[in-house]
DNA sequence: AGTACGCAGGCTGTATGCAAAATCAAGTAA
DNA sequence: TTACTTGATTTTGCATACAGCCTGCGTACT
């Protein structure tokens, strides 16, 4: 019997190094998921007291954040959370309708049959999240299912900017998402199945064709979602106030 | 006047906020160039000294060529200027194809008048730096002649990965460069022309084929100076040695 | 001789100190 | 009332200080 379990390992330093990277992660994910909405004063001494250490790895995590694009600083000025510009909006599904068709297409051509199990675990672990009703599992597992797509297809300097892309839009998606009030249509799964299916069929070109078609429904679906008019059938001017 | 400056202009501080900023585009160009060859290790007391400066604006520097890829770092040790693979030299290959195609048809479709003569500005500082023989001047402007084309697309996210790759590429075509003795083919002189008409008279598919002609040129002509032997007919087991 | 331990030095990761810059507030002049 | 100036405060950018990790060498032990 141990004496003592609790404090066995658990809470042993933080590991000297691992201060920065948990700052870095905690951002990127408050800032992913909006909990730190776009146009967010970030600025060091706040950070640093809410994640209890100096400004040193603060300063490291906002470098990266700010290399990454998810944070913009201006100089001697507070940095804040990276703004979407809802004007690029049309490249932005430009490039990643691109990316989506050429690592599909990769993914046919080159996978392995571990590729071909890692990509269904991660479709599986994209159906159990929907079954749970949860938007921003959802986003995170559709996410690592094309990520794994796209590293079937092994080009780093795709799946990179491929998953730049795809973080991006989980701020925007997110909106979308949660209008659905965390039940997807069913059509993204068949899709997504389909995708599977050429890939595995090592069809390049139906590949492509089905993942550029799963590019254009999502854009659609958000632009459709841009589009409704929630208060299109209120009266004006007949009530009392 | 009260207590004059004993310097007007000349020597003034650099301005709180160069100092990171100089480091990191200094340690960026010898890296580019490779004075600071792949491997090489950096450790931040002695680039600190070298700059005059402290470890803080360095680690900011080295974080952000960090995020970068041109520096790798592991933990607790010394970073080190990222090797390049030749391994994954195919799959640079197909990146830079990709974005030299996309970004020659968005060009030809999207450009402005003032895209146009930005880009035969850029052409024209090429042809300059061609009669001058000097390969890394080539390199550079060659460079910025592509980013012109690529920033008349109006994607920035194309734009950030072709200009990675192209920097990238400094390393790799900068061995190329130099065994043409700091003289180029014609070919790219009369490439980049033709590829300028085609974007001038907006014919997308014309820019795109011609952009792709023009990828596959450079990855051929590289994989040519890989297979130059130059030990091929020198007669082993004949001298006196 | 070969191996293990230990210790010292160097380097990185983090904390703290300090000065320039910016922001804000109040006060004053127009 | 508005605009401008000035001083206080906050915040960044850099410098410095400190603590833990890694490395290398020397020594002792088998």
């Amino acid at each position: 019997m141990p004496k003592k379990q609790v404090s066995d390992q658990p809470d042993r330093k933080p590991s000297r190094g691992g201060g920065a990277l948990r700052i870095y992660e905690g951002l990127r994910h408050d800032i992913l998921t909006m909990a730190l909405p776009p146009g967010e004063l970030l600025d060091e001494v706040t950070i640093a007291s809410r994640y209890a250490v100096s400004r040193s790895p603060v300063r490291e995590a906002l470098i990266r954040l700010t290399a990454e694009g998810l944070v913009k600083t201006l100089p001697n000025k507070s940095a804040m959370v990276a703004s979407l510009n809802i004007e690029e909006f049309p490249a932005y599904l430009d490039a990643l309708d691109l990316m989506q068709r050429v690592t599909a297409r990769l993914a046919a051509s080159l996978r392995s049959e571990d590729d071909l199990v890692r990509i269904k675990c991660e479709q599986a672990a994209f159906e159990r999240t929907l079954a749970k009703h949860d938007a921003l599992a959802m986003i995170e597992t559709n996410r690592n299912f094309h990520i794994a797509i796209s590293e079937a297809g092994k080009n780093r300097h795709f799946t990179m900017l491929y998953a730049r892309l795809l973080d991006e839009g989980r701020r925007m998606l997110r909106l979308y998402f949660f209008s659905l009030d965390d039940s997807l249509p069913p059509e993204l799964e068949s899709e997504h199945r389909k995708i599977i299916d050429a890939i595995e069929a090592q069809d390049a070109d139906l590949a492509e064709r089905l993942a550029h078609e799963h590019a254009m429904q999502v854009g659609e679906r958000f632009l459709a979602y841009l589009g409704t008019r929630r208060t299109a059938d209120v009266k004006l001017g007949t009530g009392e106030l």
